[in-house]
RNA sequence: GGGCGCGUAGCUCAGCGGGAGAGCGCCCCCCUGACACGGGGGAGGUCAGAGGUUCAAUCCCUCUCGCGCCCA
């Protein structure tokens, strides 16, 4: 075996091989408890990132984990189709190529080319899913917009329709301009934006030279205006209520109302409404019954058509000439227009440089367009109800509980959502219109065409609503339309609801929330008993990734560098509970290490004629040593056990970390080489079978973190054909007699080694000088342990000899206590005693804080009488051993006086 | 403004009512026949601050300060 483990050599074959081999398939027809994961579909334009490699490498450790364990396990794969971004890269693969843009080309050849462009370039994110490691059940994977997730969709739209939970609305949507579509609520974020505040002069009705002062952030939506809102106890404005203000620019005379909306403290106290183009204006609007004039187009240039009857030449305020030159023109150059021509007319009272928060399309980065068109709408409200008391009530449950307050949050003010996208990629929505404009939804034209017939009597030629539907609208079916429904498939019937979901916090609106809406209104079941939520993946210094700061690291290149493990083990080992992970390439590099480490333990069981031997039984076990490192490997599956139970990934890489080098390298690899090295015999044998037992147990319980090394040492160590680890049984307990006594044996044996070391060392005794060990004060118990271990103890702590001291020391010892016995090691030629006096005061000390702070807790009445009589006892011994070692010590630096 | 979370060793973080922990970094020693991606040893902390509850508080409660995130 070479020094090192190589990935690179390694991991493509080894995934392969299971892939091949059909170890990651789950079996609908086994008898096995089934276990479900369904993978949040990563977008089809999608390259893994740091966020993937994060939600991935958890899933994956609890699906191998859990496979191990003997669950048929389940890891549904698949993508969305990502309604916008995709259209938008095969838009802009369009223009690079110099073809036609896809309005030229028409609905039909575009999504022909989007579809041709998903066969070439789709597939990049699950095949970096399968560098990782991700043992997802391919032949299963699923796409948003496949034939039978599409009829998925058609189904809940329409069912909901005909239950009137989806239904068309006029409202005002957060429209973005540049993609020209609606989009949610979600999709919007606000951004700080350092603007103006106009204050404008609207000249009064009938009262010449008298004006009321708006302020706004937006004079270019000023040509919609339909009212002036002042606060009704504003004494200011009261007279004025019931007047009306003649809007400048277009002649129209608007009234001035009262409504608590505006705010006396804000501007001049006197709002514009522009109902058509704002949200709060909105309301106000349908307060007050205003017109909703709107004044920008789709593309967010100015558009006169429904002003124009009403622009009319007012002296000195109003010009139609200046308004038809307008039209068309992009909101910010007109908002230039129209201040410049405000100002030659004197009416821009003053303009404060003014920060505020502006909505922002997530996707194009513009600034978002309120606009008041017609859309489809789901009523989340109603959807949301049962949703929200399935989590009141536990049927799912967040890992960390503390996300279910901003699950509730959100689903308790919920709004409509808005489900339809003026897009072409997408699933178009299942609504035909007749000519008169009755809407008919059904699964299919021809449905929808009966429908008509018995609607009219005759029938009468439908035109097919253009629009789509959000993205999240089909991610929402993804638990139960991947799995085959409406088709009631016995997958549906045995993979549903999943065990757990695991994915970011950011995504519980977006996802979450719908799935949970959506599985308990078809399934009449929640989705999944378990949402997992954690963190985001930073830089090292703490730092959110992002292209423009240019420190984004990709998950491939360190998988390149360092190995899938090392990057798997890395995430595993920060994945606190809901905390954000910091990650640097030094973090990986160093958990590559512990791959390292393992992979030469290993290496020195293969050197050392350890050998997989399944006829081994660990309940035979007669030698402390084999004893106690069955126990502790016991110990540690138990361990990583309840971590993943809990979902505690660091806590299991800590298990994992923790067993693997600090008790089986550093201790029982050490012990065991006096025996490995010594004649053949029981002994050896007995040491060699716990080694092999004990590896095969590291191998599993590490394979789900580190699947790769882990199945590469059990095929070539020979515990079973290639690439069978994956499907290996999970470790059990094995019974382990006289576990107590060989623990005991092994700490005392550790604690000598310790002690001996630390002496040697802080008195800086080279390793060359070996010494014999004089036990004074030593119980036969530890005479016969110090015997039985003497190799170890001669190797480890540079001795020749342990033997008991009876009568007088020698002079010039350095001394160390280790329980009841004082051990000495005659160094007078080579310590400074006057070291070694400071050492042993030091410890002295030490020794003496611990023991007076004890004894001032049992000094304490109140304690002894009112604390729990176990813990009274506990710091009863501990005051005890304290002033036991105490005296000791004294006796030792008594022994070595000036 | 409302809500959530976080301030523990130089750094990253665990612990969350009864003895302050890990990894990395740092200092010293060592290429000892698995491993220098290694081995051995060591230094380093009024557990953000102030009150309170308790026999006992890093841990529970209140407030203050600082940082982050979400929503308006």
């Amino acid at each position: 075996m070479p020094r090192t483990f190589d990935p690179k050599a390694a991991e493509t074959r080894i995934y392969e091989g299971w892939e091949r081999s059909g170890a990651f398939a789950a079996d609908p027809d086994s008898p096995a408890r089934p276990f479900t994961i369904m993978i949040p579909p990563p977008n089809v334009t999608g390259s893994l990132h740091m966020g993937h490699a994060l939600d991935n490498t958890l899933q994956d450790i609890l699906i191998r984990w859990r496979r191990m364990q003997g669950r048929d396990a389940l890891w549904q794969p698949g993508t969305d189709h990502a309604g916008i971004a995709t259209q938008m890269v095969v838009e802009r693969l369009l223009a690079q190529e110099g073809n036609q843009d896809r309005r030229s080309m028409g609905r039909e050849a575009f999504l022909k080319r989007v579809w041709e462009w998903k066969a070439q370039s789709g597939g990049t994110i699950t095949r970096q899913l399968r560098r990782l490691g991700a043992s997802l059940d391919w032949p299963r994977e699923r796409f948003t917009m496949d034939e039978g997730l599409s009829a998925a969709v058609r189904e809940v739209f329409v069912t909901l329709y005909k239950e009137g939970l989806i239904y068309r609305d006029k409202r005002l949507v957060n429209w973005d301009p540049q993609f020209q579509t609606a989009i949610s609520d979600l999709e919007v974020e606000s951004r700080e934006v350092k603007g103006h505040l106009w204050h404008l002069r609207y000249p009064i009705e009938g009262e010449p030279g008298r004006f009321i002062v708006v302020a706004t952030t937006r004079p270019e939506t000023m040509l919609g205006d339909t009212a002036v809102a002042v606060h009704p106890e504003d004494a200011r404005y009261r007279d004025l209520v019931g007047k009306r203000a003649v809007l400048p620019l277009v002649g129209r005379a608007i009234p001035i109302i009262a409504d608590e909306y505006s705010d006396p403290e804000k501007g001049t106290g006197a709002v514009k409404i522009t109902p058509a183009h704002d949200f709060n204006d909105f309301a106000v609007g349908k307060r007050h019954d205003l017109p909703m004039p709107s004044v920008l187009d789709a593309e967010a240039r100015v558009m006169l058509d429904e002003i124009a009857p009403e622009m009319r030449a007012v002296e000195g305020v109003a010009d139609p000439g200046f308004l038809r030159g307008l039209a068309g023109k992009e909101r910010f150059a007109a908002r230039k227009a129209i201040v410049a021509e405000l100002e030659r007319l004197g009416l821009v009272e003053k303009i404060e440089p003014h920060t505020h928060q502006v909505p922002h399309g997530d996707r194009s980065g513009v600034p978002i367009e309120p606009r008041l068109t017609m859309q489809w709408y789901a009523d989340a409200k109603t959807l949301a109800k049962p949703a929200i008391e399935a989590v009141e009530t536990g049927q799912t449950v967040f890992v960390p509980r503390q996300w279910e307050n901003t699950f509730f949050a959100w689903m308790r003010d919920i709004q409509p959502w808005c489900i339809s996208r003026q897009l072409w990629w997408g699933h178009q929505i299942p609504a035909w219109y007749a000519p008169d404009g009755e809407v008919f939804v059904e699964r299919t034209e021809e449905e929808a065409k009966a429908a008509a017939r018995a609607h009219f009597g005759r029938d009468v030629p439908l035109r097919r609503d253009e629009d789509v539907l959000d993205t999240w609208f089909s991610s929402a079916l993804w638990p139960f339309s991947t799995l085959g429904w409406p088709q009631r498939t016995k997958e549906l019937a045995r993979y549903y609801p999943g065990d757990v979901l695991v994915t970011g916090f950011d995504i519980i609106f977006f996802w979450v929330a719908r799935m949970m809406m959506m599985g308990l209104h078809f399934m009449g079941e929640v989705p999944f008993r378990t949402v997992c939520i954690h963190g985001l993946v930073r830089d090292e210094r703490g730092q959110k990734m992002s292209k423009s700061k240019g420190n984004v690291m990709d998950p491939l290149e360190l998988i390149d560098e360092y190995g899938a493990d090392a990057l798997r083990f890395t995430i595993a080992a920060l994945a606190g509970p809901g905390r954000d992970i910091k990650l640097g390439r030094k973090r990986v590099e160093d958990h590559r290490a512990f791959g390292t480490k393992l992979w030469n333990a290993a290496r020195f069981c293969q050197m050392n004629g350890v050998r997989p031997d399944p006829a081994y039984d660990p309940a035979k076990a007669t030698t402390p040593l084999a004893r106690w490192i069955l126990d502790a490997s016991n110990a540690a599956v138990a361990e990583a056990n309840a971590a993943l139970e809990a979902f505690r990934f660091d806590e299991y890489a800590g298990a994992c970390y923790r067993f693997v080098w600090n008790t089986f390298c550093d201790w029982f690899v050490e012990f065991s080489k006096p025996v490995l090295n010594g004649p053949d015999g029981p002994e050896k044998e007995e040491v060699r079978g716990a080694a092999q037992h004990v590896l095969g147990v590291i191998l599993r319980m590490l394979h789900p973190v580190m699947p790769f090394i882990t199945e590469e040492l059990w095929d070539r160590l020979g515990y079973g054909p290639e690439c069978s680890l994956i499907r290996a049984e999970w470790p059990r307990p094995v019974e382990v007699e006289g576990a107590e006594e060989a623990r005991r044996e092994l700490d005392w044996v550790v604690k000598l080694i310790s002690e001996v070391r630390a002496v040697r060392s802080e008195m800086n005794v080279p390793p060359s000088v070996t010494v014999p060990l004089l036990m004074q004060g030593a119980r036969s118990e530890s005479l016969e342990r110090a015997q039985r271990w003497i190799e170890a103890i001669r190797r480890l702590g540079r001795a020749t000899e342990v033997r008991a001291l009876d009568g007088t020391p020698p002079k010039g010892v350095a001394q160390a206590v280790v329980e009841e016995a004082t051990v000495m090691l005659p160094l007078a030629d080579v310590i400074d005693l006057s070291a070694e006096r400071v050492r042993l005061a030091k410890e002295r000390a030490k020794v003496a804080a611990e023991a007076e702070k004890i004894a001032a807790k049992l000094g304490n009445a109140s304690f002894v009488s009112r604390a729990p009589e176990e813990v009274v006892e506990e710091n009863r011994e501990r005051l005890a051993a304290a002033q036991a070692e105490m005296a000791r010590l004294d006796a030792a630096l008594a022994r070595i006086a000036g």
